[in-house]
DNA sequence: CTGAAAGCGCTTACAG
DNA sequence: CTGAAAGCGCTTACAG
């Protein structure tokens, strides 16, 4: 054993050094009661000398958990993703985890062959932001060795927790809100007509109900079918209904980004927000602050739901696995800025 | 050994199976040559029957690898860090490597906290952007115990591989394009007065050089200090640099962000962009082909600089770990939209 | 081409 | 309060 040398101690060297057995070095690490202050010292002393850092492999191999848990979502590119990310990797750091991501690309392949990946076996959980699972995926979610909290909308009946927001209510509240300012022709903006549930489902009928209950028939004209939600996709579908001559003083955009690109793409043609038309979306990206005129959005709680999935998560990783699924939705609000601010 | 049991199976369970030693599994699932067809099939089909996976944790104590990279990062709300995050997960599985994301808050103390971090133990190697690092920090790079690539400006020398762009080229071909329009009172925003070097000092002699070779004087009334790079930072400087009063044709931002909150205020103001203010950005944000007007933009050649990276460290990790490190200068292009159109 | 055995570095009953 | 020993599930020389 050389002085300064560059291998790496193991608990071996350190009990060595500091004249105890491995089992009084691993109880000090692991912060055991019961061990006398000298003999505490004397190992505390030998770890620093030595720079030892327990392998976590070895540990992981004994104990059966690797303090990681992984997070699947779509793309980081999508800044929501990259939010929730940031929100997860703060949260399971409180709890004393490390975050492995992984994307899968938005098709529904992709999406599969991530739940299906060999890592999985090596984290103590799985946060899995669905896209594309459907019910007859419920067999693939049993099949994943580790315990799962779903995000997102849940399209199906499984045996894995489950947290997302109100998306309902949300929409009927964006709605409702255009509706308080006297907008009565409010476009939909995002819809996907073959799916009836999941986030673009759910909204459309949030947005159906606040026309209804405002005694506003719903005109088909109005919603329009976005196929993904980026940007550009919602810049290229304002463009489309501009075309049309679709007249219309309001905008109902089921998230934040379609929302970004269809203001864009007024203000380029000239028409006013929120003098001509008011726009709403949701997800509250912390861009929605910055751009002009700055967006009114729902803001879906992102923060609380990357806290509540990862607790429900290190619960289950805890022990609480024989437990029935949960399914926890989050609170919403509406945050109201220049683009449905009054005008008349 | 029940049928459907929900234990897992190890590579003992499969040799039964399947009627040979584990050696010969472990031969099967890594892949190795010199296996009879019939062996090789019987194996398989045992390891589809018991759904087998290997354990991770034990394969990487004998092995020594995990297949794990660790990216260190400022944080991902950023859409920089976002955006370099997807590019260095594409990277780095299709070298094999999954990646830990691990941020650490825009402070120095959080950014040393992540290197010391007992969880780099258990990667391969690491991916770290620098944010504070200098020259007094490199005895702790020497104890990170890992291969390691730095991203991000060389503020000082250390034993580890680095990856930049040339970001003095950069700022000069930046303002260099705005002298090209004709512009002449060209406001640098992002400076860091007390920084020489990294990306706001290399980026300032860039903008220097250009303004020295186009014989166009540097006008200190025109380098606005901007402390953080984000949208509302620069939202903020550019309210404060109209309130003064100084007269500007043009803008070279340090960052995207920058440019975007800046753009947000000029339009605000009605100030006309690009007829009254030419501006560029930095970094190609996916986000800046979206905003009004498109914002031109220095291209980093971010997806390079992450698989050049992923590449060097993994050239570390299969054992070229003697050799003196390398600096990487990427390339960077310019991209000219609607905030730099010719208007005269 | 395949097998028996050692050992990676920990944690965890089991003793004392 | 501390020690000696087993064993987590792999990979890897070493034999044959």
């Amino acid at each position: 054993m050389k002085a300064g040398s560059e291998t790496t101690a193991t608990l071996h060297d350190v009990a060595r050094a500091a004249g105890v057995s491995i089992k009084t070095v691993s109880n000090v690490i692991n912060g055991y009661p019961h061990i006398r202050p000298e003999t505490r010292e004397r190992v505390e002393k030998a770890i620093d000398q030595l720079h030892y850092q327990p392998n976590r492999a070895a540990r992981s191999l004994r104990s059966g958990r690797t303090d990681m848990i992984g997070l699947i979502v779509p793309d980081l590119r999508n800044p929501y993703f990259a939010e929730l990310a940031d929100d997860v990797m703060r949260a399971a750091r409180e709890r004393g985890f490390s975050v492995l991501i992984e994307q899968f690309d938005l098709d529904r392949d992709s999406e599969l062959a991530a739940l299906r990946d060999a890592h999985l076996r090596g984290l103590d959980g799985i946060l899995h932001s669905v896209l594309t699972l459907e019910q007859g995926d419920a067999a693939l979610l049993e099949r994943v060795p580790v315990p799962m909290v779903l995000l997102g909308e849940r399209l199906f009946e499984s045996s894995r927790d489950h947290v997302t927001m109100r998306n309902t209510e949300g929409a009927q509240a964006a709605t409702a809100h255009l509706l308080g300012l006297g907008r009565r022709r409010i476009l939909a903006l995002g819809s996907h007509p073959s799916e009836e549930f999941g986030s673009p489902g759910l909204r459309l009928q949030g947005y159906a109900d606040a026309l209804a209950a405002a005694g506003v028939p719903l005109d088909d004209s109005l919603v329009v079918p976005v196929d993904l939600w980026h940007r550009a996709d919602g810049a290229d579908a304002m463009r489309a209904v501009l075309d049309t001559g679709v007249q219309f003083d309001g905008i109902v955009a089921f998230n934040d980004s379609l929302a970004l690109g269809a203001l864009r793409v007024l203000l380029e043609r000239g028409v006013r927000v929120p003098e001509d038309v008011a726009v709403i979306g949701f997800d509250d990206l912390d861009e929605t602050r910055y751009s002009l005129p700055a967006l009114s959005t729902i803001n879906p709680g992102r923060s609380e739901i990357a806290r509540t999935a990862v607790d429900l998560l290190v619960a289950r990783i805890g022990g609480a696995d024989a437990e029935p699924p949960r399914e926890v939705f989050t609170d919403f609000s509406l945050v109201e800025r220049e683009s449905t601010a009054a005008t008349r």
